[in-house]
Order: C-alpha cells, then sequence, then structure tokens
RNA sequence: UCCUCGGUAGCUCAAUCGGCAGAGCGGGUGGCUGUUAACCACUAGGUUGGGGGUUCGAGUCCCUCCCGGGGAGCCA
C-alpha cells in the first residue's frame, strides 16, 4: 500500500491509508488508545481500539514509546475531539523500529541539554517550524536573485587571505600552506560583477570571533549580492526590495509555522516599502537626544542599536557610517571624506544588523592606498585590485545573513534555533 | 578576553540558620473506551561537576580547577 503523507490527509477523509512515521506522544484508556504520530508533514492522531483490532496488534502497540517508528493502515476519520480535525482509525500497526528512553521528554528542557541533542531536538514541533521558515527564506532568497537577472557565482571556502584583516579567521592546513575559511564571498564577487554585471553568492561564512551572544554563530548562512553600476541610493532600494520580498514570502507560505512560534503577524505585515534611511549623523543626534552614551565616530553597539529601531514599526537603514570603522574597500563619500558610503539594516524589535554594504572603491590608486594604510599585503591582493585595472566601474553590494534574518521573521530570540545544527564556540557537536 | 549566573535522580527543579537528599516529568508494574503535556495507584532510581579545606556534622561556608548559560566587545 502507498504511503499517505499527513500533510495530505484532509483529502483523504474516509479513505483507507497507510501513514509512516514516529510515535510523537500517546495515551491510553484501557482498551482505548492515542497514538500522535509525526511523520515529518504533520502530526496526526490515531484511534486504537482493543475491541477493533486482533491481539497481535494490540499487543504490538503495548511496546510503543516516544519516537518509536511504526507503520499504521486505517481510515481516515473527521473528529471534532482529535487535533487537528482529522484522526486515523486504526486498523493496523506494525512496530518499525522501537525507541527506549528517548531523551527529550514532553515536559521543558534547559537549553545546554537541548543543544547536546539536537540532532533529536529538530523533531519536535518548534524547530520543526523554525526550520521550515528558515527552507522558504532559502528559496524566497534565491528566487528574487534569480527573477531578477542576477548569476549565482558561488565563492571558495578556503581563501587565502582575510577579506577585511578585522574579524578573527579560522585557519587550516592546507597542504602545507595556510588557508583561512571564508569569512566573507564578497571580493570573490567583485571580479564576478565584472564578468556577469549583477551576481550573487550564497553559503557559508565562517568566523573565530569569541562571541558569545544571541546574534553570533561561528558558522553562518550570508547570501551577498553585489552589482556592476549600481550606486549607494539603488543599494538601499535593492535590500529594501529584498527584504519585503523575505517578509511577504515567509507570510504566504508559513502563516501555519508563525503561527506555532506565536509570532505577532502584524508585526511582519507591517514592514512595507520605503524603509526609514537614517544619516550616521542624525542618528549619532538621535541616540544624543535620546540620552543614550554614544561616542560620534564609533559603530552602534546592541544598546544603541535598540534605541535607534525603536521609534519605528519597520526595518530602518543607516548609511554613511565613518570611513575609519569601516572595511578598506568601501568608497568614501564624496560629500565628506571621513564617511563612508556604506549602509546597514537594522531589523525591528532588536533583533539588530541583518545587513551590511557598500559602494566599493573603484579607483586603483585609492584603493591600493587604503590597502597600504591598513597595513594589508599587497601580494594578497593583485587579483582584487584588477577588477579597477581593466574597465573599472562604479558597483555596490551587501550581505545579508540568513540566521538574523531567520530570527527576525520567525520571532525566535537566539539564532543558535535557527540552522539545523548551529556551531558556537564552546560547541561543534552533535 | 571581560562581566554575570549556574552545575543536586535520565530531564526540569526544590532542600529554611550548616542538622535524615525531595517533588514533578520520564522508566517499570497494575487500572481505566474519547484522551488533548490525559488521569489514578504502586515502584525502582543519587560519588549533590572534580580536588582540597573549615566543622561533631557540608548540597549549603572557604580555596581551586573543570564544564555550561546569559551578556559585552566585534560583527551578519
Amino acid at each position: 500500500m502507498q504511503q499517505t503523507y499527513i500533510r495530505d490527509l484532509a483529502a483523504q477523509a474516509g479513505q483507507e491509508v497507510e501513514l509512516r512515521g514516529w510515535i510523537y506522544n500517546f495515551r491510553s484508556s484501557g482498551k482505548l488508545k492515542f497514538i500522535l504520530l509525526r511523520d515529518g508533514t504533520g502530526i496526526v492522531q490515531c484511534v486504537l481500539s482493543k475491541k477493533e483490532v486482533s491481539d497481535e496488534i494490540w499487543q504490538a502497540s503495548e511496546d510503543l514509546a516516544q519516537e518509536t517508528s511504526v507503520v499504521l493502515r486505517g481510515k481516515v476519520n473527521a473528529d471534532d475531539r482529535a487535533p487537528g480535525g482529522f484522526e486515523l482509525w486504526t486498523s493496523d500497526l506494525r512496530v518499525v523500529g522501537r525507541a527506549v528512553d528517548y531523551p527529550i521528554t514532553p515536559k521543558e528542557h534547559g537549553d545546554a541539554f537541548l543543544l547536546d541533542h539536537r540532532h533529536l531536538w529538530i523533531r519536535s514541533k518548534r524547530q520543526h517550524a523554525i526550520l521550515r521558515v528558515r527552507h522558504t527564506l532559502v528559496q524566497a532568497i534565491r528566487d528574487f536573485f534569480d527573477g531578477r537577472g542576477y548569476t549565482l557565482i558561488d565563492a571558495p571556502i578556503f581563501t587565502p587571505a582575510a577579506s577585511e584583516g578585522t574579524t578573527t579567521l579560522f585557519e587550516t592546513d592546507y597542504f602545507g600552506e595556510k588557508a583561512y575559511l571564508s569569512q566573507s564571498g564578497q571580493l570573490y564577487m567583485e571580479p564576478a560583477a565584472a564578468a556577469f554585471g549583477k551576481v550573487y553568492c550564497f553559503g557559508p561564512t565562517f568566523r573565530a570571533e569569541k562571541s558569545k551572544t544571541r546574534k553570533h554563530l561561528t558558522e553562518f548562512w550570508m547570501v551577498e549580492p553585489e552589482v556592476a553600476f549600481m550606486e549607494l541610493p539603488e543599494l538601499m532600494e535593492l535590500a529594501e526590495d529584498f527584504i519585503v520580498h523575505l517578509v511577504t514570502r515567509a507570510l504566504e507560505r508559513n502563516r501555519a509555522d508563525l503561527e506555532i512560534l506565536e509570532r505577532d503577524l502584524a508585526k511582519l505585515e507591517a514592514v512595507q516599502k520605503p524603509f526609514p534611511r537614517l544619516h550616521y549623523n542624525d542618528a549619532a543626534n538621535t541616540l544624543k537626544a535620546k540620552g543614550v552614551d554614544f561616542q560620534y565616530g564609533n559603530d552602534f553597539g546592541a544598546p544603541d542599536e535598540e534605541a535607534l529601531v525603536a521609534d519605528y514599526d519597520r526595518p530602518i537603514i543607516v548609511h554613511r557610517f565613518p570611513a575609519a570603522i569601516k572595511a578598506f574597500y568601501m568608497k568614501p563619500d564624496p560629500e565628506d571624506p571621513s564617511l563612508s558610503l556604506s549602509m546597514d539594516v537594522l531589523a525591528p524589535e532588536g533583533y539588530g544588523e541583518i545587513v551590511g554594504g557598500s559602494q566599493r572603491e573603484d579607483d586603483l590608486e585609492v584603493l591600493e592606498r587604503k590597502i597600504r594604510e591598513h597595513n594589508l599585503p599587497m601580494s594578497a591582493f593583485d587579483w582584487y585590485v584588477d577588477v579597477r585595472r581593466y574597465g573599472t566601474f562604479p558597483h555596490a553590494g551587501f550581505g545579508l545573513g540568513l540566521e538574523r534574518t531567520v530570527s527576525w521573521i520567525t520571532g525566535v530570540r537566539h539564532v543558535r534555533e535557527t540552522i539545523p545544527f548551529p556551531r558556537l564556540m564552546h560547541r561543534l557537536k552533535p
């Protein structure tokens, strides 16, 4: 008999079906048993009556425990008493694999315990909902750029040098040579933009920072578009359209998951164009006016971000950060060379920076001077500066962090729940 | 790296002033034909993170090490 998935059960009312899955929970009242079956597409209640099945089957059902895998057959029945409105009136039950002492019980658990059991934790309802939203967003990211004529040009993971020189890199041995795990694909996107015009890369990136916060992972996914002949104002529009697209898609496809997560959907529905744009100088003044202890010229810390975002119901774009605190490849603002043509998008509700981007320095001499000023080895960047040597052009791009975006859209406070197997400072397993 | 909180049964936690180490869940046994994190009864389950010290007596106080959570810096 063909397997039916729980997701499709409503259309099968009155039919005989076969379900295959795992016991999510079960209750027994003597000669009547209620099994909650999970198959990855949903959860359904299956009823088992001693009167209506053979002794053999009844005996087999005595063996059930949480997460035992089973094949069940029976008739799909509409019943208001069943969660979801449908249940399976079980006629046949076969245990495929027993589960003894499944560690994650229907009661509460601590963070450390759950992270140690991440491989099992992803079976539970809440984690399942989060990871389904992540799946939707990954697809939406690709659809957005593919639909606008971008070419996917994936960047390498093994890289010979730091792209920014600021953050800490994971070092590995590469046949006797030092190699570093990529912390950004951006330097590779610039040559790619010269080749294809509109490009993006989307993959894992690695930061060896010893950060222990709910916004940090040592391995996370980032999508990085780069566009030839694009300047800062259009870049901000691109980021805005992109984010609206992501939120809209999640609302379209994952309403049920967002409800499981108790996300306030009104807050997501408010995410519409245009996003407020704040010049760095104005943002600094706003902080001063709010009495936040902030030094002009610095980057925003978490409390600064929260104070800035508090006045708005949608993401905000802060642009033209001081050049001194930004990467060497960012182009200075012609109106004030102490500032850079950079921008960050800050998510509402305190979820922090989800996008960082800039217009790139496109003048060969200026770029070479900046590499020297940052004490970076010119030899490592010869290929990179070739973009300016052979037909230079204005261009811009940004990076969006997938996990922070999932965290914001799902309303999950900690990014470690937004990636299937998080890599954290003190956690490499499972 | 710094600040801060914590480590007691498989899990989540409690244990008064330093005075017999306990509960719920999970496990086991039995009961229950409409349960919704079902319920009821019984039951097994402990080197209180490791080491050292104070004390008649330490889960509790002191020292030290280990492990983890939250946060900061930095960043997506």
